[in-house]
DNA sequence: GACCAGCGTCACGTGACACGTTACAATCCC
DNA sequence: GGGATTGTAACGTGTCACGTGACGCTGGTC
């Protein structure tokens, strides 16, 4: 197994703001008004970052790795999946269209 | 070493757009026009993504990725290099002030 | 030497989106 | 009951990826 997973998903990849919800606030016992304070943000953001209506900004991956002391990586890398699953949805055929460049 | 460096870089990583001109449109002979069309976007897009202007997006990362035969996530970790370190030096002091949750 | 096709780049407009501010209904709690 | 706190909706703003059109430059062809 590769450190980035190559093979595009069947379904959509967990949004960030789910985990943030159930794995983090739950745990720690935090509310959105909670949260926004405790990292620097408005409510707004954080309310719709965990309705899946905003990604996860490297500023905000920033601020939640500090307060919970993992890395920005970790939240960007969720964002990422789900990023990339949309775009490849979005632009499926285009891409399958661009032809592969021999490796010589 | 872990998967995902934590540590922040002392100086700015190189931006993709550099890594693209040199290491693939060098070695592949490939003109700012011919990427553009190869690839299906505008000459414009190539251009400012070389000079460091513009950030390669997911449906880019797609697109590279799918010519030159590697992951979409090469391109984009390289993005999020950069993209990590701007945003650090922007809210290094907001960062600062957020206290870690104890671990419980 | 004139011409023109292709190149890199600039200028402009557009749509998407992260963010803050303000406003509002619901709920808790004293 | 009433004030404080909560989650959420509406609005405006700045940033940015993208396409289109136009410009100046270069290299080949007659």
């Amino acid at each position: 197994m590769s450190v980035a997973n190559t093979r595009p998903m069947k379904r959509r990849p967990t949004h960030p703001g789910e985990m943030l919800q159930e794995d983090f606030m739950a745990d720690f016992h935090l509310t959105v008004s909670g949260l926004a304070e405790a990292v620097g943000v408005s409510r707004q953001s954080i309310n719709e970052l965990l309705r899946g209506r905003r990604a996860v900004s490297p500023e905000m991956a920033l601020r939640l790795s500090r307060l919970f002391g993992n890395s920005p990586e970790f939240w960007l890398n969720a964002q990422r999946a789900v990023d990339l699953w949309d775009a490849s949805q979005a632009i499926k055929d285009d891409v399958a269209r661009i032809r592969p460049l021999q490796v010589a």
